[in-house]
DNA sequence: AAATCGCATTTCCTATAGGATCTACGCTGC
DNA sequence: GCAGCGTAGATCCTATAGGAAATGCGATTT
């Protein structure tokens, strides 16, 4: 066996799908795989030293994300990036979820979560910018943290699964190589507009400082795609 | 080969992991396989005569759906019923996106569609509401026909994805079995006063009739619940 | 020259086998 | 009686092999 089952101790231990799938993943993640290319199940397989089941395992998992796209017989290949429009829906999606999120979250909220999405908003700021995926890699998990804190405090396994299938979070990320960080500045004052917003207890403005957020998000990503194009 | 491959000529053809998947999911919706029984891979490949690699990609995805859960090493379980409260969650998670799709929907709807809404509304009419899965499937098929054609006209595929993700659809089916449709005059004047919304033209009252109706929906499955505890 | 056919290679898909792990049950010892 | 241990069976997980389909390429035909 090439990868060692290193019986991760904790409550619940990995299988080789499951190191697959992360492998998979961070391959997509950082531009390895580019959109579009095939992903040949036996190949990954001689790639990763492992056989072809765990990597079918890991791909049909991968397949719910979106990440991939699957044909019958022709195998997997990398989903296409998104058109200026789709990352446009994607925006009006999260529009539709992630305020919700603020409005409840805010009606869980405590010290404790006030206390994370503050560390969410200094890891933003120390976060490296550059084009590159090892640089802006900690950004973008900044960034995720802070979206994520607030739809798991929420409180609502069904919101929590729509965010999730918004994969926006992972998506976006793929959209980023190339150009790097463009709107950090931004993003950060208005994160921590939202964090003020907890810490009032408002959860009207709570809600109204996300819409916020993603209306920049949304306009300034238009801005990014009309430079790349 | 147990199960011959019928080429099903059509655009994209069917491997045995579909056929397995629609196998588990029909298994899943008519009761046959109750709330927190294991599903074995092996068990279920000598079911269905085939062999275990097919069970296992079908029970990846349906993972992804949330109608199975997974621990490494100790197999599939079909997922736990919902408890009041998490049915209560569940319309709190609806009463976020559909209404956004209904108001979006409306700004592109066409007579095809209000058209189609009607047949969906027809056919609800017409269905049994016997409490076996065969009776009231076609009432099922058609309250769900209704919903993802207004989540499918709202033209977002991140909303799409997200109406997906909740599963409702599917989870609250299962919620019926022994209690049968109790509610379905109610559901039927509520989905006439959205079609009438819809042939109006008027979005905003389109979203608040779908808020009206999954507020209903929400108030009746909590006595449901009581009903049946 | 363009399109078509046929062959070889690659890839997907399924079956089978065997090692690793978990669960159940009976046994021993206290 | 009850806790701890060990064995047996079932189950999961991975690897391997082979058939089926798809892709690529070259030869042939129109």
């Amino acid at each position: 066996m090439a990868i060692k089952n290193q019986a991760s101790g904790g409550v619940s231990r990995q299988v080789l799908a499951d190191h697959v799938y992360e492998a998979l993943l961070v391959a997509l993640m950082d531009g390895r795989l580019e959109a579009g290319t095939p992903v040949s199940i036996d190949g990954m397989a001689r790639e990763l030293d492992v056989s072809p089941t765990p990597v079918r395992e890991a791909l049909a998992r991968l397949e719910a994300t979106g990440m991939v796209r699957r044909m019958a017989l022709r195998g997997y290949r990398v989903a296409p990036l998104f058109s200026p429009e789709e990352l446009a829906d994607l925006m009006d999606a999260r529009l539709v979820i992630e305020p919700a999120n603020a409005f409840m979250a805010c009606r869980n909220a405590d010290p404790e979560l006030a206390k994370q999405l503050e560390q969410a908003i200094e890891d933003l700021k120390a976060a490296p910018r550059g084009p590159s995926f090892a640089e802006f890699r900690a950004y973008w998990e900044a960034d995720e943290r802070f979206h994520r804190l607030i739809a798991e405090f929420a409180d609502n396994q069904f919101l929590l699964s729509a965010y999730n299938a918004l994969g926006g979070q992972v998506q976006r990320f793929r959209f980023f190589g190339g150009l790097g960080v463009t709107d950090a500045d931004y993003a950060i004052a208005e994160h921590t507009e939202i964090l003020k917003a907890f810490e009032s207890g408002d959860a009207e403005l709570a809600r109204q400082k996300m819409i916020d957020h993603i209306e920049g998000v949304k306009q300034r990503s238009q801005h990014d795609s009309e430079v790349r194009s």
